[in-house]
DNA sequence: AGTTGTCAAGCTAGT
DNA sequence: ACTAGCTTGACAACT
């Protein structure tokens, strides 16, 4: 099992979703940030490595307006080398890969052009991916979508528009479940028509489910992932006291995830703490299962 | 140097 | 009708 935290490291001082406004786009500004991106991204992993947190979102904004019109600029190219670089590091020291593009990527969208700008959006996240050399088990993940009024209609234009996907991206798409449109049971309807793994996110399943208990919906979502896809993704948060429902908790309440963990106990799973605080909170998490593990 | 309105993109529920 | 929340900050124009 493996431990990590998303897109932003707050001890280290440097971020690799450092971005620009899209009104003062210029080659050389993508150039300058994306290259401070992947620097910092390979001190943030060097980090992670020596804390043993051996699983990692990167974030959407390492190389900003990928998929707008406006980045014609051949970055994979240009950059070759770090990513192969960072992507030999990733592998040696076996850590585990996932992005979250934004909640704008829909592929049911009704509206074609939303479609299509979610698929070259997509499109960029893979091809980062594939410039680093990493193995399908490295994943984007994203949500199923709107509802528009018609959940059924809404299954049926994801199912057809992801059967459309080109390979590069199908291979690394998943799906996962949402606190108040598409629960865990509509995830696996949508899975066992498309054979899609689904990232298990215990916080949405408590917000909205089925009546799957914790370790019944663990179990069910980790049979969505073959061999090859690695093993079942897990998002844990916990809700915010005081702020709207399906807002995620500041720092980590140990109290409810000892209590998660216990429920799934005995699956194989890697866990990404959604918490705000990120690796302050990560590193708690840890000092408690080297704890477990020496007792 | 510090403050603050704004940033490519959408959907949903709560006020 | 409007806004918070979602991987959420961080950019950049203004004092």
């Amino acid at each position: 099992m493996k431990i990590g935290y998303p897109c932003i490291n707050r001890s280290i001082g440097c971020t690799a979703n450092s971005t620009f406004r899209l009104a003062n786009y210029s080659e050389h500004r993508l150039i300058e940030k994306v290259g401070n991106n992947l620097d910092c991204l390979q001190k943030i992993l060097e980090f992670n490595v020596e804390n043993n947190f051996l699983f990692f979102r990167i974030s959407s904004d390492i190389v900003p307006f990928a998929s707008h019109p406006v980045c014609t600029f051949d970055w994979i190219d240009h950059f070759k080398k770090d990513f192969v670089s960072i992507g030999s590091y990733i592998k040696k020291n076996n850590i585990r890969i996932s992005m979250h593009p934004d909640q704008f990527i829909l592929i049911n969208a009704k509206d074609e052009n939303i479609v299509k700008r979610s698929i070259a959006e997509l499109d960029y996240h893979c091809n980062f991916l594939d410039a680093m050399k990493l193995d399908k088990a490295a994943k984007v993940q994203v949500h199923v979508g709107g509802v528009y009024g018609d959940k059924d209609a809404s299954i049926e234009r994801f199912i057809k528009n992801y059967n459309l996907l080109p390979q590069h991206i199908k291979k690394r798409l998943v799906i996962e479940n949402d606190h108040n449109r598409f629960n865990l049971s509509d995830c696996l309807q949508i899975s066992s028509r498309t054979k899609i793994p689904i990232v298990f996110d215990s916080f949405h399943h408590e917000c909205f489910n089925n009546g799957e208990t914790m370790k019944e919906a663990a179990i069910l979502a980790s049979k969505t992932w073959k061999k090859s896809d690695g093993v079942l993704m897990v998002d844990y948060s916990s809700q915010q006291g005081g702020k709207v429902k399906g807002a995620h908790a500041q720092s980590i309440n140990m109290g409810h995830f000892k209590q998660f963990l216990q429920e799934i106990a005995g699956l194989d799973c890697d866990i990404m703490l959604e918490i705000k605080d990120k690796e302050a909170s990560a590193l708690r998490v840890h000092k408690y299962i080297s704890r477990l593990e020496t007792i």
